[in-house]
DNA sequence: TCATGTTATTGCTGATACTGCAAAGATCAG
DNA sequence: CTGATCTTTGCAGTATCAGCAATAACATGA
């Protein structure tokens, strides 16, 4: 019922929905999404101005919608895994894994992170996007321990420590500047700090400190 | 610098500010927010539309204005309060008193919850300020511990430990149809999860279970 | 009290965004 | 090939929003 049967009708429908999406991410990097009419998207990806409407609510959504979709597999491997170790432990294994297999990924990931501070208009539109995804994996989290999603804060709060450990650890390896083969350490330290009642262990004050010059002055960071 | 001499303009860009807040906040509940034009919004409150422009950026950010402001009352009292305890554990201790000693408060943040149920436009909007929250309880929570929050996962992680058990709390309430004196100790539920890195204690498996009528079917529930 | 500076409010205007509707074009199933 | 279904498009109407300038309200100091 996903991949079935695409006939030509559907792989259009894809097609222009990723072109508008990807002229508006083009676009907005070129000038800010503040400066860039639906007009422009429209001529960017030989569409009508009308068909974006049809397609996306906002121009926030189009650019928002050339994100990364790889959230889905993670969201598979933890329904699938059978593992008897906490939830969180579990998601940690498997967001660990994926930053070491998948970096281009994570990295478009960050690149989202950035772009979204250079472009204060998307953040309400992704954190409603990033609400989905906890309500999703809070459901799942309810279906492997057996507890009762609407009636239980338990699924809903392994979600989302879930969600900020790994986009607290996004938000700090983009603001280090990307550093290589920061980022896994960095997923592994925000998980394992949740699955331990976020009380340090006594011997590392900042375990995965980056290079101070990285940060030099702090002025306003941006988490979550 | 806050309330000292506040001047008669001072008081007269609160009032109207609220007045337009409160209009914003009555049209959407008598009629939904896609039904509400700026323009009536602007007639309920006795200002003009462009007089809206100016303290607003949207309808959106309107209604939710007119939400509780009470939050900083509890960021005050958290980076007052000197306990050597973790964070987490002050943080829990203060909610807890707080849903004790204001639930009329706590009761208009549920309804929130409820109004952005109803009118799904308001989601993105709430998102973004409680980050705003988030973003500024983990900037205490850094100075607080003497870690350093550009640099460190701890103190957002912390934060957004907090900001989700406080609010997966609210939504259960919500959900349950606000019983009476069930928040408190949902609260606490949801903290001392956190603190005990979201490992159930083996004595409760669903330790503050509602009334199993009040949630009958859960065809989709909003927590976060 | 008055005079003057400062700031808020307002109307106007132009640019942009969004939606419903109906026509035109593309795809599908037989 | 044909009719049904769905997508794309243009058009028209409504709504939002920001810049600008004028007006009104408040503040300050004499």
């Amino acid at each position: 019922m996903d991949d079935e049967h695409l006939g030509l009708r559907e792989l259009k429908k894809r097609q222009t929905r990723d072109s508008i999406s990807a002229a508006a991410l083009k676009l907005t990097e070129e000038k800010g999404l503040s400066e860039v009419t639906i007009e422009e998207i429209a001529r960017e990806a030989f569409v009508s101005p009308r068909t974006i409407s049809n397609y996306f609510a906002s121009k926030e959504e189009a650019v928002l919608a050339a994100g990364p979709v790889a959230t889905e597999q993670v969201l598979q491997d933890f329904s699938t895994s059978n593992s008897d170790d906490p939830p969180l432990e579990v998601l940690g294994r498997l967001m660990s894994n994926y930053a070491r297999d998948y970096p281009e990924c994570l990295r478009k990931a960050a690149r989202m992170v950035e772009l979204e501070e250079a472009n204060p208009s998307l953040r309400p539109f992704r954190l409603a996007r990033e609400v989905e995804l906890v309500i999703d994996l809070g459901r799942r989290v309810a279906q492997r321990t057996g507890t009762d999603f609407a009636a239980d804060v338990y699924p809903s709060l392994v979600a989302s420590a879930a969600s900020a450990a790994l986009l607290t650890s996004l938000s700090l390896w983009a603001q280090a500047g990307f550093p290589e083969g920061r980022l896994q350490p960095l997923i592994e330290e925000s998980f394992s700090l949740a699955s331990a009642g976020y009380r340090r262990r006594a011997a590392s004050p900042i375990s995965v400190q980056l290079e101070s010059s990285a940060t030099p002055q702090s002025p306003d960071a941006q988490p979550v």
